[in-house]
DNA sequence: TACGCCCTGGAAAACGTATTCCAACACGTT
DNA sequence: AACGTGTTGGAATACGTTTTCCAGGGCGTA
């Protein structure tokens, strides 16, 4: 097919590229061109080269043709040319839970800030798509990872994940988990164990004495720091061993186990603490649906104090995790100059609403 | 600054490049060393081109050999190579909030389903940063851009951003509009208009007739979609005309208003509707701090169906959008083969809860 | 046995940008 | 006026991949 030189139908294909390749759009020899200067030149004159200076005539000239010919420098050649890219990559299990969706948007706006480009993956809370989204992950050679998920402990992808960052880590890239300690990487870490221990003192504090405890796996660790701290600060406060009830670690979880919980007609228990927030707001309806009142029928509260706990009725008791300055935290802590693997502790606090009335 | 070059001290760098360069991770020279073989032959063993084979021997060699050095292919490269590249980027205002979320879950699925690698940016709201988002965009060569925003008539940037995104497509490029018809572009369009117009009515049937319609300004176009679909329904039932009040898009906003609204002491509505979920939920603290009870004494209901509106006290009345399936569309939209401009309609329904009880 | 064809591997070019190296030039000093 | 120095533009090369083009080998047919 010896069609090139553009012979054939002159009509349709306008700017199209010089060897039939769909080329997207203006590109720097074309700004080139345009001013009359060398592609060097032109180069030089959008990211003035330290070391070199470019004559102020000549770097308008450019900029002018840049702006007339609608040129937008080309980031994947960019990224070839310079040896790295300027994106940065964020893993999260559910964008559409609240407490990602909070992370992200730390994350999103600080990389925004640096100019740099995130991209965001869904790791649909299984480990074995976490595994293979990191792998295909450092095919885009991102500047960062940062992982957000719920670590599970044993879930046998957790060598190979390791293994699979360490690798990526050895050809300079940075990676920081949020909420993760024990794998050997930077870490934001959420005082989850304090919190809860805390809730627990406030809690007894307020006069609640028999607990429903709703969490999840253990093998999920926020969900085993969150109760094990609860279970601490319970002990210490010399009140009886709660019933403790594994479910999902969702809303729907914290329906059903609050459902059965509740089966026996009247309460057994005094308050309902789930280990995170969308639990708590299941048990909230669960207890309605029982024909009971929550706050003064059965305490409830959660943890992560996500935005709209202030808006439910009863307002719900929860420990508060900065989330969104838990995303610009990673993200600083990605892009700071120390090597080397660091733990940046973030602290919780208990805040008691309407959900758990003194009683 | 970028770290002027380790160049100095030869030391260190160890495993770095040929030329001091910080290359990241393995090649497909690499690869093609490891194994014995070609470059071009260790490409053709990965993608086995069409019009070509490979010896099954060399494929297994290869894959073999990649495996062993931990080899990922470079995807700004292939960009370069092939001249396209596989990210998809979508551009919310917020990503924190539920709307947005749910969206861009559908968004990202999606994308990964299509092995698309998925970039979000945040607009803030801000028309002014979505132009530039947009702009910036185009440096990436994404496969496609998606725009779930809130589109701002008027607000001086429509003319610059069609612009923007017109070039974008004439490079090749795919453009998907979320519920902002009115821009030539493909849209995912929600039926704003008609499910407001169906609240009315299902309001209306409930004994409902003086309403306070909570709406963001008139620029906003969905707001002023579902605020004017409203109004329509209710002119259509022969209710008289409802107290409007204009506020901000979001929780704040619909607190605000609402507070104002009951000011006098007794309620001189019966109902307020706001026109989304968050407003709404700000719409119900507001009356409980007003010392009502929301339901009871003023019925509320909001727009979106976000995903915990069954689990407010009483259960928000709203409209039902699925965005979830509105972010899946807009991707299968842009990846559809029929390029040209496409709308395509997505039903809502309306959904009665407890928060507006018969009256 | 010779010819031609299909098949497959390798060398080289291409993609768009940044940068190194070289040449040319202006200017100040002696 | 000659020389050195500092500055600036342009040609060429590198980045990692895909793809084209070319050459060599195996095989069937005449």
């Amino acid at each position: 097919m010896p069609d090139l030189a553009g012979g054939t139908i002159p009509g349709m294909d306008g700017a199209a590229g010089r060897r039939g390749r769909r080329t997207s759009g203006p590109t720097l020899h074309d700004v080139a061109r345009e001013a009359g200067v060398s592609v060097a030149t032109a180069s030089r004159a959008f990211n003035g080269s330290s070391t070199r200076n470019v004559k102020p005539e000549y770097i308008s000239r450019v900029l002018a043709a840049a702006e007339r010919i609608g040129y937008q420098p080309h980031l994947s050649a960019q990224a070839i040319a310079l040896g790295s890219t300027r994106t940065a990559a964020l893993v999260v299990s559910d964008i559409d839970d609240p407490y990602f969706s909070s992370i992200a948007a730390g994350v999103i706006t600080a990389a925004q800030a640096q100019r740099l480009i995130p991209t965001v993956a869904i790791a649909d809370r299984s480990p074995d798509r976490e595994l293979q989204i990191v792998r295909t992950l450092r095919g885009q050679r991102p500047r960062v990872i940062i992982i957000a998920g719920s670590r599970i402990d044993g879930s046998g992808t957790d060598g190979a994940l390791s293994e699979e960052l360490e690798a990526y880590q050895a050809a300079g890239g940075r990676v920081v988990l949020v909420s993760q300690e024990g794998l050997p990487f930077s870490t934001v870490a959420i005082d989850n164990g304090g919190g809860a221990r805390a809730l627990a003192e406030a809690l007894v504090g307020r006069g609640y004495r028999r607990f429903g405890v709703l969490c999840a796996a253990p093998a999920i660790r926020t969900s085993h720091d969150r109760c094990g701290g609860f279970l601490a600060g319970l002990a210490a406060a010399g009140v009886p061993d709660p019933t403790v009830v594994e479910t999902a670690f969702t809303r729907a979880g914290g329906y059903d186990a609050t459902h059965e919980l509740l089966r026996g007609g009247r309460p057994t228990v005094d308050a309902v603490v789930a280990v995170n927030d969308v639990m708590a707001i299941g048990a909230m309806t669960a207890i309605r649906d029982a024909g009971l009142v929550p706050g003064r029928d059965v305490g409830v509260a959660g943890f992560d104090d996500i935005s709209w706990c202030a808006d439910l009725d009863p307002a719900l008791s929860t420990v508060a995790v900065p989330l969104h300055e838990v995303g610009v935290t990673a993200m600083r802590l990605a892009l700071g100059d120390d090597r080397g693997v660091r733990v940046v502790p973030v602290a919780t606090s208990v805040v008691l609403r309407d959900s758990t009335p003194p009683r």
